[in-house]
RNA sequence: GGGCGUUUAGCUCAGUUGGUUAGAGCGCUACCUUCACACGGUAGAAGUCACAGGUUCGAGUCCUGUAACGCCCACCA
């Protein structure tokens, strides 16, 4: 035991600790046939990732999980990496090369993706290195990347599975097409954003006709790629079209009108423009009625040839231009306001173009089915439950997995042709040569796949599947998946539907879902916001610790969290609190010599009422605390912890102690510097999974660890019920006398604050005690009462008269009287006195109408009428009392 | 268009199977630099539980509806 310093230094004490659990491989776990598993996988951050809040509170939230059930003794594993990211990483290289003026084009395949893993090197540990300063205790040697030689072997393993399965095919469909990554994207990957954008009328002309219809468009660039325009076949007004020939405006190409049931005569002018190169819907009229799609742009959304005189202009600029003729020739009717939801691009928002495009797919259907069993039967739990609706919603209505990226960083699609012989086929490795006809001049499929690819295995190819490896028997599958709803289908669903076809088993079996982090405003954290509160600023100014015990009391489950720097506040300051309610024990110690609080033993002492309560509330602590975590109330659990340490432990055992300590009994003193240091040591190891680094600066600097050199190896505090702590003597009776004595304290304290009394001002304080039993225990009892109440003298007398001017106050355990010199106001305290009686009876009347109903004597349960009458009882017998304090007061 | 969430003190939020007088943190007021801690202590003020109905002996809590804000999903041009 060494004397802690009277500041606590966060900063050098965090990193001192984490060098040091690192070092002793503190978080390393391996197979162990003799323990518990109990497994969490990292979400694995893009290496192109900074620490942000999302990931403070993700991270705090697995860190909390993991150490708390390494403390009970299970083989705890918390396997961390990164995400390669392909188009998010792709991106921050090309950017680099653009500073240097190069574009990817300018660079080999080959020599740009060791531009990029030369980037990995350099920049791609900053988010595991700011992992670490928060406190994560994740097996680092265990530390994954998802391009890693293992991880890509298991993405062939499954493509290839796949692809023979006839579950993954190439397919000429409409995709969404970012112009700007120039690649395709997953329909999860586009994202909806509500935006004002107009409806445009146009005239098409009949062909030898002088009638002219009019067709309503958002996109009116895409009508250079028209083929068609339908209408309903149930809609009168154009009967007579259907199978007539129109005009295409500007372009002059001759298109048919056909009749099709996806048109809606009642919206719009119940003419449908076809472009089935460039709209779903229209791709499948196109289908419907054989029409040839016309692709009118480029990769980058540059109008193409076939876009005539528009062609090399951008598709927005093309749009305008388009309108601005169209309305030179009178062809617009009109251009209404209109409001619809256009995708953009998850990675760099560019407005993404639905697109005609070859691109392989991942038929999700049959994976879909038996991942919709295994939550709906309850072997997968989602905490909060709501989100299970929306998963099943998705998966119900799951649609074809677009795979295939246009990119060059990622996993290379494993499909070979051989020109040859036309042959196609998945592979493992790359083949030497073309399997059916032996040519060697086979060439790779260029596209890469969805990054989420990789990462849906994550929870099992970290173990080295396919390969059977002791890890992935002993740790798969995993226990609790900790993440942000919004990665539920990107990542959560597919890591099931994943898990269930190539383990056929469930990957994890609790997914928690956590809230966003906000501002205080309530908007998202976001770069270009700028309103984002660094989690590292907070660490610096604050420490890692507050940062972590703050989140994480502010978290209620599944909701949103707001901070702003202050809140930080709170974690900081119950820091400090706990730092010097350690250095008021140091102050005070007496024992020569550590104490091992494994070893302390009260079954041979008499313990005080305090003592007995400080070692009921902390039992009450950590049951409290168990039940919340278990259930994922990490807020409750904080506010557990909190409370105990602060409103119990300090406000109450540590002023009482004082009495002690400042009293002559050698005994008593070594007896409660025992009865802190079981408690302390205790709850400094409850609140460890949540403030990993004070409390081992404490285990240590408190000289506990004699047994335990780590706090994180000491047992886990035991919830020890009544019949447990009578061991000690300990009696729940005694315990509820202690909450009455604090309760009558602090009506006590209420009287000297009400008559402006300083606490230098010592009064002198009478006690008639309701029953004759409490005024014996009081008795014994004064010295502390004394001591908490700031008197200069008791008395306790069960025929206390008092003198008419003098001021009162009542509490279970009797009627509190103040007497000091020259205190007289009489007009005063008959008014508190009032007011005290007005709010009494306010409760009598209540329970009198209750218990005066019929109804409610006859139907509401026995006891909860049994409790009415009792409390009416108590407050009747306290009007009776202030009544009479008024009385005396007025004669 | 469909679904979900939120609405409780000045602010941010708890409030579990319906049951005493609805709680916490911050902020506010008064007093206190007392010997662990002013990042502190003691005491206190502060609420029409969004609104309207209903169920019930009893509703912040359950049901129906309304409103506001937020989120997710969706191929009506």
């Amino acid at each position: 035991m060494s004397e802690l310093p009277k500041n606590y230094e966060a900063a050098g004490v965090e990193a001192k600790w984490y060098a040091k659990w690192l070092e002793e491989k503190a978080f390393n776990a391996q197979p162990d046939p003799k323990k518990e598993p109990w497994t969490i996988v990292i979400p694995p951050p893009n290496v192109t990732g900074i620490l942000h809040m999302g990931h403070a509170l993700n991270n705090t939230i697995q860190d909390v999980l993991i150490r708390w059930q390494r403390m009970q003794g299970k083989n705890a594993l918390w396997v961390p990496g990164t995400d390669h990211a392909g188009i998010a990483t792709q991106n921050v290289v090309e950017r680099k090369l653009a500073k240097e003026g190069k574009s990817r084009h300018d660079l080999s395949r080959d020599e740009f993706l060791k531009e990029v893993w030369a980037w990995k090197e350099e920049y791609g540990s900053t988010i595991v290195n700011q992992l670490k300063k928060l406190g994560s205790s994740c097996d680092w040697d265990r530390e994954r990347f998802t391009m890693d030689e293992g991880l890509s072997k298991a993405v062939h393993e499954v493509f290839c599975r796949l692809y023979d399965k006839g579950l993954i095919y190439r397919g000429n469909r409409i995709i969404n097409w970012c112009s700007r990554c120039t690649t395709a994207l997953s329909d999860e990957e586009s994202e909806h954003v509500e935006t004002e954008g107009a409806l445009y009328y146009i005239r098409y002309a009949v062909k030898d006709e002088k009638r002219k219809i009019t067709v309503a468009t958002t996109r009116p660039e895409t009508m250079l790629g028209d083929v068609a325009v339908a209408v309903s076949p149930r809609d009168k007004r154009y009967a007579d079209l259907v199978g007539k020939t129109l005009i295409l405006p500007i372009l002059g190409r001759e298109i048919p009108v056909v009749a099709d049931e996806f048109v809606d005569p009642n919206f719009g002018t119940g003419c449908v423009k076809v472009t089935p190169a460039h709209d779903p819907n229209d791709f499948e009229i196109g289908l419907r009625h054989k029409l040839e799609p016309i692709n009118v742009m480029t990769d980058h959304g540059i109008m193409n040839e076939a876009a005539g005189t528009y062609a090399g202009m951008d598709r927005f600029e093309c749009r305008k231009q388009l309108i601005e003729d169209l309305k030179h020739g009178g062809l617009i009717e009109k251009i209404d306001k209109h409001m619809h939801s256009v995708g953009h691009c998850y990675r760099c928002s560019t407005v993404v173009e639905p697109r005609l495009s070859p691109q392989w797919f991942v038929n999700m259907k049959p994976l879909a089915k038996p991942a919709i069993e295994a939550v709906r039967d309850g072997r997968i739990k989602f905490v909060p439950e709501r989100w299970t609706k929306v998963y099943l919603d998705w998966m119900e209505n799951i649609r074809d997995w677009c795979i295939s990226r246009q990119i060059w960083w990622g996993h290379r699609i494993p499909v070979f042709y051989c020109d040859a012989c036309s042959h196609q086929w998945a592979a493992r490795e790359v083949p030497g040569s073309c399997p059916v006809c032996g040519v060697k001049d086979i060439r790779q499929d260029e596209d890469v796949l969805d990054t989420w690819f990789s990462s849906w295995l994550w929870p099992f190819s970290v173990f080295g599947w396919p390969e059977q490896t002791a890890d992935l028997k002993h740790f798969y599958p995993t226990n609790t998946i900790a993440t942000a709803p919004e990665i539920l289908f990107f990542w959560v669903a597919r890591m099931i539907m994943a898990g269930l076809e190539f383990m056929d088993e469930i990957p994890f079996d609790t997914v928690y879902f956590h809230g966003t982090v906000r501002d205080d405003q309530g908007r998202k954290m976001s770069k270009s916001l700028g309103n984002s509160i660094d989690p590292l600023g907070i660490i610096e100014k604050y420490s890692a610790d507050a940062l972590r015990f703050s989140l994480m009391m502010l978290t209620a489950t599944g909701q949103d969290v707001y901070v702003n720097d202050e809140k930080f506040e709170l974690g900081r300051n119950f820091c400090t609190k706990i730092w010097n309610a350690a250095r008021f024990m140091q102050m005070n110690a007496s024992c020569e010599g550590p104490l091992d609080p494994e070893k302390i033993d009260f079954s041979k002492m008499t313990l005080s009422p305090d003592d007995q309560h400080i070692l009921a509330k902390l039992s009450e602590a950590v049951r409290n605390t168990e039940d919340n975590l278990a259930r994922h109330r990490f807020n409750d659990a904080a506010l557990a912890m909190y409370d105990f340490m602060w409103h119990h432990y300090c406000d109450w055992y540590v002023e009482y102690s004082k009495g002690v300590f400042r009293g002559g009994d050698m005994q008593r003193k070594m007896e409660v510097e025992q009865v802190m240091h079981y408690v302390f040591s205790n709850a400094i190891r409850l609140l460890h999974p949540f403030i990993p680094f004070i409390t081992e600066e404490l285990w240590h600097g408190m000289g506990y660890n004699i047994s335990s050199d780590s706090i994180q190896t000491a047992p886990w505090p035991k919830a020890l019920s009544y019949e447990d702590l009578n061991v000690w003597g300990v009696q729940r009776e005694t315990v509820d006398y202690v909450d009455a004595k604090h309760d009558l304290i602090r009506v006590g304290r209420t009287l000297r604050t009400d008559y402006n009394l300083t606490p230098k001002q010592q009064a002198k304080f009478y006690i008639r005690p309701a029953q004759e039993r409490t005024g014996k225990i009081l008795h014994k009892d004064v010295a502390s009462v004394a001591l908490l109440l700031g008197a200069e003298s008791i008395e306790i007398d069960r025929d206390f008269t008092p003198d008419g001017t003098m001021p009162s106050g009542i509490s279970q355990l009797g009627t509190v009287y103040m007497s000091i010199e020259g205190l007289v106001n009489t007009a005063a305290e008959i008014a508190k006195l009032k007011k005290q009686i007005e709010v009494v009876e306010n409760g009598i009347t209540g329970i009198s109408k209750k218990l005066s109903n019929a109804n409610f004597v006859s139907r509401a349960p026995a006891d909860v009428v049994a409790g009415e009458e009792k409390r009416k009882g108590e407050l009747l017998e306290k009007r009776e009392k202030l009544q009479k304090l008024i009385e005396t007061l007025s004669t």
